[in-house]
DNA sequence: ACCTACGATGGTAACGTTCCCATTCAAGGT
DNA sequence: ACCTTGAATGGGAACGTTACCATCGTAGGT
């Protein structure tokens, strides 16, 4: 009474077909064509009759293909990542691949654990965004074979195909736009670069080319999560500083946008008079008035192109093609927050 | 040279360690105690030596244990599916078990997909929020014996443990506010109820207040994606209806809370003046001048105790408990959107 | 001294598939 | 008429693990 999990097995299909085994193991799988019209029907019925479902982990024991891709994502609660995670579960699917989504909340530990588990499940194919540090275990796991992708990431020496936007032309975009709207003394806000090696790409593109075009401007990181009030006393040293260009902010990504956009409210800063700009597009950034001016990036393309690459791996076996790097483009939309106010004195 | 993908078995690690894989099984599982000091740390060396990790699959397969629990999300891009879905993922971990997620972007087709993927790697519970309509496939695995939990939803006559917000009591809790600041004539916007139990049920709930409380105003359901030019005109309408009384908006959820907050914008609509609230808590809220009014949810709560529900059941296999239906109390989060200007004639 | 019991270990049969290798039969080429 | 070929099917051995049932000491009770 307490068990009644009636899965049908394929044996007891093929017993109720009057067929064998492997004929039944043939239907399911892609050798369908390589049976007779009758038998096909046979089949059918005889499943459908006893609702059998093949058991995906039995398939993956015997045949060394669990059909499952593992995902790593550093934090699950970003609208990037999420938009990113969407494009993958797409691509899995038409691909005939499901999805194992792990969120490791930037906690390596969390990371570790969670790699060791889709180890155990055997992931055939794994994208990875998390850690600034390939931990052992991820080590581990490419020697073994298992291809990986790397999103928005680099790992230092650690070799591995790399997907995500290009960062060095997205600051340079960004700083077009700025300079061309008139803003000539900039802040770059970002999170700690440490952990992740697109922030420090965007943080140093965005400092040497503060030199190439001879604008004013500094950068500076900090953490969100814990110290609230740096921020904003970074915001306001900037703002206080005297300067005879127009000052802008420009925000790496979109945690910062929100964090930046909050603070800039409570100092009663009139956005556009002072320019504001984020990487990454957010739901709401046309509702805050003027409308924030952002770089959005192709999230979905970039998850479905994190997926293809897996996959040529997958299909390429042993011809160890030295890793690709493919870099999006970071599409540019204009709003109110860099749009400087007319004079005070027309005519 | 091309499969190098050097999984060392149970049986490799027995031979090296020079003991009986029946021990290695117990080193892994949860019999390590049965293990003498001596085996213990030979086992442990081996294992590193061939960096072993057990296969999930063939676990699976021999007990009947995949440790792995499914969910099926309506819509990952909605903030409040995410928060609560993060919510689930920590329970799992917590207890053991491993999360496989599956966003069915609302589609029926594909949820039958997913659901059939599911069963197929044998999952042990699965979360369910989405369809309007429990499916043949739902249905069938139900009936395996697999335990369910709807999230905020429920299933006409299917029976199932439920989590989810007190939605009457919300609605309530919105009329209460409301009516406090002054509002007396109410527009009720959400999407389409066809498809979710609780869209209906705060809907239903919000029309018979009305009449209980003798409030003007009306409900409208209408779908965002298509038709936007339809949100625009509904609220046209409501606001050029004369009323003595002061207007306000309530949003069935996030998603009309932000197409209705673009929508009065463009209509250059004063917030406060007329009044704004939505259902969902976003993170945007306390952005858009005066600040928007919400009700948030617990959402992690609700993921957590449908995880806890599940394993329940799981625990209890066989005592056929009635099913349960756990309620969260929704959260005001009073903000500019619903505070009417004092009147312009003061003294 | 002997039997019991338990703690520590090992061997073997499953679990549900797929894959490789038969086997059968009919059609086509010589 | 015979051999070759291939298409349609079936039988059995694996895949890596765990559960069950042995087996062996050795300590404790009589």
């Amino acid at each position: 009474m307490a068990d009644n999990l009636n899965r049908a097995t394929i044996l007891e299909v093929a017993r109720d077909a009057g067929v064998s085994k492997t004929s039944v193991s043939r239907y399911f799988s892609s050798e369908r064509n390589r049976l007779s019209e009758t038998m096909q029907t046979r089949i059918a019925r005889a499943a459908k009759r006893l609702n059998y479902r093949p058991n995906q982990m039995a398939r993956g024991l015997k045949g060394g293909h669990s059909r499952l891709i593992g995902m790593l994502v550093a934090d699950i609660l970003n609208p990037f990542s999420v938009a990113v995670m969407h494009g993958v579960e797409q691509a899995c699917r038409a691909r005939g691949f499901s999805l194992m989504v792990c969120n490791t909340d930037n906690d390596p530990a969390q990371e570790r654990d969670h790699l060791a588990l889709l180890a155990a499940y055997r992931v055939e194919g794994l994208v990875i965004n998390a850690a600034g540090q390939p931990s052992r275990e991820l080590k581990q796991i490419a020697e073994q074979g298992t291809p990986l992708v790397l999103l928005d990431r680099s790992l230092g020496d650690f070799e591995a195909d790399e997907v995500g936007l290009d960062n060095a032309r997205a600051i340079d975009m960004a700083l077009d736009h700025l300079s061309a709207q008139g803003y000539g003394d900039l802040l770059y806000l970002s999170e700690p670069t440490s952990q992740a090696s697109s922030r420090q790409l965007r943080r140093e593109r965005f400092e040497q080319q503060l030199v190439v075009r001879g604008l004013e401007g500094k950068a500076a990181s900090l953490s969100l999560d814990k110290d609230h009030a740096a921020l904003e006393h970074a915001i306001r040293d900037f703002l206080a500083a005297p300067s005879q260009q127009p000052k802008a902010l420009l925000c790496a990504n979109g945690h910062v946008t929100l964090a930046v956009t909050r603070a800039l409210q409570a100092q009663g800063v009139v956005l556009g008079e002072t320019g504001l700009m984020g990487i990454d597009e957010l739901d709401w950034c046309d509702l805050v008035t003027p409308g924030i001016t952002t770089l959005a990036q192709p999230t979905e393309g970039i998850g479905r192109a994190a997926v293809e690459a897996l996959l040529q791996r997958l299909e390429n076996r042993g011809n160890a093609a030295p890793p690709r790097r493919i870099q999006y483009q970071a599409q540019l939309i204009s709003r109110g927050s860099t749009q400087r106010p007319a004079p005070l004195t027309p005519r």
